[in-house]
DNA sequence: TTGTTTATACGAATTTGATCGTATATTCGG
DNA sequence: CCGAATATACGATCAAATTCGTATAAACAA
């Protein structure tokens, strides 16, 4: 079986990442202009990012036309699930409730996602 | 009003702040001992970080005597809190409770803590 | 057709983080 | 007192991430 090892992305990577996440496929362009929105950083520089990234397996590319699309080529949850974790353990010490009461806390949230919680919540205390 | 910016630990800063922040103080030689167990590098390497996090202000130290004294010098809360803000940003969109919900499904906390999450979760609903 | 725009490729410079060797000073054991 | 152990300082190297300039080719507009 191939395991494939995870790649953990940079925090550039990320952005575009996010990015593709939304978009499911686009042109360099595309991205670039979502992210310089935010970002001051000029085309060549999201160009050679998502040439590396394709590079590692980060993303897909077609490029039978000369305007290559890009997707990204790592699963959503399971890149958060693994960012998390490792997060748990190098800032909260691998305890996971202090994380979940720390955003809880911290960041609001509406009634309608509180109520999703709690049905979580329901379900583990099972 | 000297707005002291918020300076992103790396990693291997995280590492040692950890440390810091569990013994409270401690000698470069004590914390390299607590570092090595789960890393391979030599003494000054560890040493190198804490004069480099000294300079930036991670840390303070006690140079009075021929051997330092190291202590953090950023607030555990507030650095969880910053790095947190900053993964619902890059990896959750924003979405806080997304984050909370992964963090819950995936990493399984026991009854004590799942109360005591109920609790802060009937303190937000009110 | 011809000049402008738009695309990718590629290489190079820069920055930052991490690692370690070596120099030097101090302390300690005997 | 003297050699071994232990401490800090400092500079150099290495790798990874980021940035961008330039070359070149394709598409487009007039």
């Amino acid at each position: 079986m191939a395991t494939t090892k995870f790649l953990k992305p940079t925090e550039s990577e990320l952005e575009i990442l996010q990015i593709l996440w939304t978009k499911g496929l686009a042109t360099v362009r595309e991205v670039h202009e979502v992210l310089s929105k935010t970002k001051d950083a000029g085309y060549t520089t999201t160009l050679k990012l998502m040439q590396i990234m394709n590079e590692k397996g980060l993303v897909k590319r077609d490029d039978s036309m000369r305007t290559h699309i890009y997707q990204a080529s790592v699963n959503k949850e399971k890149t958060q699930k693994h960012l998390l974790g490792k997060m748990i353990d190098s800032l909260f010490g691998g305890n996971t409730t202090q994380l979940v009461m720390q955003a809880l806390g911290e960041h609001k949230a509406n009634p309608e996602e509180l109520q999703k919680i709690q049905e979580l919540l329901n379900e583990l205390k099972k």
